[in-house]
RNA sequence: GCCCGCGUGGUGGAAUGGUAGACACAGGAGACUUAAAAUCUCUAGGCCGGAAGGCCGUGCCGGUUCGAAUCCGGCCGCGGGUACCA
């Protein structure tokens, strides 16, 4: 008898599998396609457990798409650029190019060993020319089509390095690396127009059925539609009226202030001879430009001393304050405070001291606004006191109608729908990425590059010499050949664009190209034809928002502009959010200091933990960071135990959508589970094909039920349910005192259910057994309905909910005599004591309640 | 701050309105063995009880329902996103 020894039969079969190109995508008429993706990686070198994780549970669909007689696209690429090239340029010399080449070269040999189904001959990274040429191409149509647009943006900009900074690299409001205090800068930049499809973006969702209702609901949110109005503001010294914009103007009895944000045109008409102004809008410049730190921030203001009428009760002045929580980007970058209303309009009231006053109540209460805002709800009814829109009780809702309605007719506004989805930035001052193809000519002005010179390439090196990445700033703008160019229009000396667009361009379209990635046009027409859409997609809960929208109205642009089908518009038929890989860390202190300890260091005992005789604290669920030394090597894994292995346990402990912790005893005993099917392969194939057995039909009325169960589970995402189903069919399997015939039927059927999971394993018991080619290649088992037929069934009987017995009844019993049954039973009859039961619920096949 | 999730035995989890704890890990008991490893068998939410059985129990509080881990409201904790991390 041998021994499970993954590490010979799994480069076998891989070697098998290669040389029967099972997992060439090919275009095939006669069988539905299948596109399977999951989102590819950026190279950092290493492959992670998460990884496995991702990429097995692709590998499960795909495999068994393969199986169910699909012609199936399962590619794999890499997001290439990015700052961590540039960053480690910076930290340690060398070219982002060659890091990240060499990277990608390491990465593909630790993905070879996992055994998945991809076609490797369709691999691209995002930073090969050939790609991102395509993607200058598309940028080029776009411009044309009219979906690109150039306009001012807000950057971090460090004073020290002369710099622009990403959110990630300011640090409570300092350079990463200089520690300056950071400072907003504003920049002409180029802008895809994504808000013209908010609107179709938005009603799109409805359709995703097979997307998370989380994610549908966040994309919905983070759009975020709203109706609201735009009114005029009478300046009392005459200067321009302010518009504010407002959802809630049923809220407009009670304003009592305007205020108006940083960089808003009011404020700088005022800097210039207000010293104390300019120094407030000089304090707003050095906040965080992120949101939450915006929101997060205390709110402040200072009051500009311009005053406005307001609009309906014409006697009362409202003053215009600057204030550090007013957007410029959302609205009109003004807006009117209502503090008994929003609780932060009341909070700056009550710290300025400004005016409070009720536009309503609740009904049947007068009650003035003290410390707590009253926010209703647009449902909840209200009781308005002297409403210029009406008096009495209404919803809220009605009243925002109502009020937008009175406003357009008297001419004091207008009723409007906003969006909170701002147009997608997309110019980076930095060296790794796809650099814009666009001229800059004093005489033409911003002049597109002619597509016969795509690609525009990224220089190697300086000129002679090679780029110096330890200076900061980005070296397209100081490079001395690359960056001075003909202008295509005109052939005078002008300016290349030296910002490289944002990375998630890259990703955005990604899934088109590996439907034809080495095709001379971004994509082919007969091949996203037949390929696209993605019929199930699958990436981390993190891409919810930005990846996935990009995406989403890539897709749209792409069929603006011809590249794409108009059946392409949602490019993700199904989309999958799966968890994190987390593993515990062990963590102690010395001299006051953390220190983290490597897994292999660490002796488990009791559920404690020690090192060299030490207990350390354990912290569990921890994502993954090198810093932490609890990073899990998949190689290590699939040296010690094999790839099956490591690929049974990330599918087998947690639900794909949860995060799951990797554990050693976890993949212990994942190893273990697929020896003992080794084995038990082995016995079956010594048994005596002629020896009687006993129970075959039971054998194989628990394997018609398993394919049952897996392939539900497999179809849904329930991988560990699936695999609990696995065990214990095997567990069945192995009790089993069945003929020969009916063991090693099992047995294959086995193999075929775990071959999605373990298909090396599953390859090679199919060969044991005598299986014709490859189980990988082999159709799926189909369970026979009549053999998952019970003919009865078992009931829990219920008294006032809490379960007190069971019968066993013919599953065909009527519901009368079910309950006749029930009322002649032991425990039902002492509950009742003689009396009537106050109610007998019968639910059929599968409980039974009765109510005293 | 805001938006979106998640929370079940010692542990990972199952059950998506119908028997809470499937399946597995760690644990306990046993078989095999000179012994150990490996393997196999049994056991196992908590409390009371010899047992039969009873009570409690899915983060906390409340609600809907014949019946709630599951639906609704409010809280607490953790995670993701927050537009230049990918």
């Amino acid at each position: 008898m041998s021994r499970y020894d993954p590490a010979t039969i799994e480069a076998r079969w891989q070697k098998a599998w290669a040389e029967a190109g099972l997992f060439t995508a090919k275009r095939d008429p006669s069988k539905p396609k299948y596109y399977v993706l999951e989102m590819f990686p950026y190279p950092s070198g290493r492959l992670h457990i998460g990884h496995v994780r991702n990429y097995a549970m692709g590998d499960v669909i795909a495999r068994y798409k393969i199986a169910t007689g699909h012609a199936v696209l399962h590619p794999m690429g890499f997001d290439a650029f990015g700052m961590p090239a540039e960053n480690a340029a910076m930290a340690s010399g060398g070219h982002p190019k060659d890091w990240t080449y060499a990277n990608i070269d390491a990465m593909v040999e630790q993905f070879k060993p996992l055994g998945l189904s991809l076609d490797w001959s369709r691999m691209f990274a995002t930073c090969d020319p050939e790609y991102y040429g395509q993607q200058q191409a598309l940028f080029l149509d776009m411009l044309e089509a009219g979906l690109i647009d150039r306009k001012p943006a807000v950057v971090n900009w460090d004073p020290v390095d002369m710099t622009v900074l990403a959110n990630e690299q300011v640090i409570d409001g300092k350079g990463w690396r200089s520690g300056a205090e950071v400072e907003k800068r504003e920049l002409t930049q180029w802008f895809f127009k994504i808000t013209d499809m908010a609107e179709e973006l938005l009603d799109a969702l409805g359709d995703l059925d097979d997307w998370p209702a989380k994610v549908r609901l966040m994309q919905e949110n983070w759009i975020g539609r709203s109706r609201g109005i735009e009114i005029r503001f009478e300046r009392t010294d005459g200067g321009a009226p302010i518009l504010c914009y407002s959802t809630r103007p049923d809220t407009m009895r009670g304003a009592s202030f305007i205020a108006v944000a940083p960089d808003h045109p009011v404020a700088k008409e005022l800097e210039a001879n207000r010293p104390d102004l300019a120094a407030f809008i000089d304090e707003c410049r050095k906040m965080d430009t992120t949101e939450a730190a915006m929101e997060k921030a205390e709110k402040k203001g200072i009051d500009t001393g311009i005053r406005v009428k307001h609009p309906v009760y014409a006697d009362r002045e409202l003053p215009v304050w600057i204030g550090n929580f007013v957007l410029m980007d959302y609205g009109t970058g003004a807006v009117f405070g209502c503090p008994a209303h929003d609780q932060r309009d009341l909070d700056f009231a009550r710290k300025y001291d400004l005016h409070v006053q009720n536009a309503f109540y609740m009904p049947g209460q007068v009650a003035e606004v003290g410390t707590e805002a009253l926010v209703p709800a647009k449902s909840e009814v209200v009781s308005f006191i002297d409403h210029f829109a009406g008096v009495g009780e209404v919803t809220s809702a009605e009243a925002i109608d109502a009020t937008i309605d009175w406003f357009e007719d008297k001419g004091l506004g207008k009723g409007q729908v906003q969006f909170r989805l701002r147009d997608w930035g997309l110019s980076r001052q930095r060296y790794w990425g796809c650099p814009i193809p666009v001229v800059h000519c004093a005489d033409c002005g911003v002049v597109p590059e002619k597509k016969e010179n795509l690609p525009i390439e990224l220089p190697y090196d300086n000129g002679n010499e090679p780029i110096d990445f330890s200076i900061p700033g980005n070296p397209l703008d100081r490079h001395p050949t690359w960056r001075d160019v003909p202008c295509p229009a005109c052939g005078k000396m002008a300016k290349r664009e030296t910002d490289t667009m944002d990375t998630f361009v890259d990703s955005s379209w990604y899934y088109t190209r590996f439907t034809a990635p080495r095709a001379e046009t971004p994509t082919q027409a007969d091949d996203v034809a037949y390929w696209m859409n993605v019929d199930q997609y699958i990436g981390g809960i993190e891409h919810a928002i930005l990846h996935l929208l990009y995406s989403r109205f890539f897709a749209r642009a792409m069929i603006k502009t011809g590249h794409l089908p108009e059946s392409a518009a949602e490019p993700f038929d199904a989309l999958f959010t799966q968890g994190m890989v987390t593993h515990a860390i062990y963590k102690s202190t010395k001299d006051g200091r953390p220190v983290y300890h490597y897994p292999e260091e660490v002796e488990l005992k009791d559920g404690k933990a020690f090192v060299n005789g030490t207990e350390v604290e354990v912290v569990p669920s921890a994502k993954m960071s090198k810093s932490k030394n609890n990073v899990v090597d998949p190689l290590a894994i699939i040296s010690q135990y094999g790839a099956d292995t490591a690929r049974w346990f990330v599918l087998s402990d947690s639900p794909p959508e949860r995060d799951v912790e990797w554990t050693a005893s976890g993949a212990e005993a994942a190893n273990k589970h697929l020896a003992r099917v080794w084995n038990l392969c082995d016995r079956i194939a010594a048994m005596d094909p002629a020896a009687k057995g006993q129970g075959d039909e039971d054998l194989l009325r628990e394997m018609h039920k398993t394919i049952r169960d897996v392939t539900v589970g497999v179809e849904s995402f329930g991988f560990n349910a699936a695999i609990a189903k696995l065990y214990a069919f095997t567990g069945v399997l192995s009790k089993s005192k069945a003929s020969h015939k009916a063991q090693r039927e099992a047995v294959m059927t086995l193999a075929q259910l775990m071959a999605p999971m373990t298909p090396h394993l599953a390859e090679d018991v199919w060969h044991h057994q005598g299986g014709e080619g490859l189980c990988a290649a082999a159709p799926w088992p189909v369970a026979d309905e009549a053999m998952l037929v019970e003919d009865s069934v078992t009931l829990p009987i219920q008294i006032n909910g809490k379960r007190r017995d069971e019968i066993t009844v013919p599953k065909a019993m009527p519901k009368d005599e079910v309950e006749k049954l029930v009322l002649g039973n032991d425990a039902v009859m002492r509950a009742l004591d003689g009396g009537q039961p106050k109610k007998l619920i019968v639910v059929p096949g599968r409980i039974v309640n009765v109510v005293v």
